[in-house]
DNA sequence: TATTGTTATACTCTATAACTATA
DNA sequence: TATAGTTATAGAGTATAACAATA
């Protein structure tokens, strides 16, 4: 029987894993009214002065054109607003408006305290190793997609 | 200044994590011509006599309507055949034709090859121990799930 | 020339629910 | 009545590439 490699059984632990929270954490956006994709546009602007399209894809690692239409979606819902961006004629700031500022003050806590609640039964203990551990793991994957020379 | 959830950061470095994953295997898989979705179904089908579409759809954790979907779009491809079930007249057994089986064959080890070269990095003193840790954090997860008591 | 963001295309996935055929 | 799978609907995300305006 030829060995399968090591490192399946720790990446469909980690696909499993993420899988397990994503069902959890998105079944619970989604009661709030939002996609995924929208409430991952929201939480990030909040507490910001809004950026532009560019760094808003960085974090939230949304595409450029999907961005656009996920940015819509949020303009036809009065949550966000594109304003010029002062420093280049080209660009434009993604923010917040009220109504979106007051929805994340609203939902966002709301989604911590469910997701902490849903994860109160990890021991504790393991929270610091475990975040290590998958530091670690994101940098080896990082690298190897930077380097991006096919197998 | 408010204490955010300990459990933030973790969950934090969860989704990154599977997320520098998923674009480095999504972007492999892509390359030989099958979607992440499409991939799933083919390696769950692969050494395997093959299954019905509900056992197909629990492990892969794709819902039926999307399975009878994607289901198609790989019949299309000739990866898959439907047989009837023997056992009950309403059911069917998804499995892989001789294409397909081939293609497994020959795109699985070379995905896993890509994926442990990618890998290869990773303390693998880490390995047993990261595992474990995210099996816990899944079982948590998943139990919360199960309850669905909202928040 | 390079970059920012939009638009267009075509496909895939998602959730949900109604529907059929069989159990 | 309950279950297996399909179909229908409506919406959303994906990759990719061409494009306009500005740098």
């Amino acid at each position: 029987m030829k060995p399968t490699s090591p490192f399946l059984p720790l990446v469909r632990e980690l696909v499993r894993t993420y899988q397990a929270f994503e069902r959890l954490s998105a079944g619970h956006v989604r009661s709030m009214g939002l996609t995924p994709a929208q409430f991952d546009v929201v939480a990030t602007l909040g507490n910001t002065e809004g950026m532009n399209p560019k760094q808003l894809g960085e974090k939230t690692l949304i595409t450029k054109g999907t961005l656009t239409g996920v940015v819509d979606r949020l303009l036809d819902k009065s949550l966000v607003q594109r304003l010029p961006d002062p420093h280049d004629g080209r660009g434009q700031i993604v923010r917040l408006t009220e109504k979106g500022q007051a929805l994340f003050e609203a939902v966002f806590p709301t989604h911590v305290a469910y997701m902490a609640k849903a994860l109160a039964g990890f021991d504790s203990t393991l929270l610091g190793p475990t975040q290590q551990a998958l530091h670690a793991l994101r940098q080896v994957l990082e690298q190897a997609g930077g380097t991006e020379d096919d197998a």
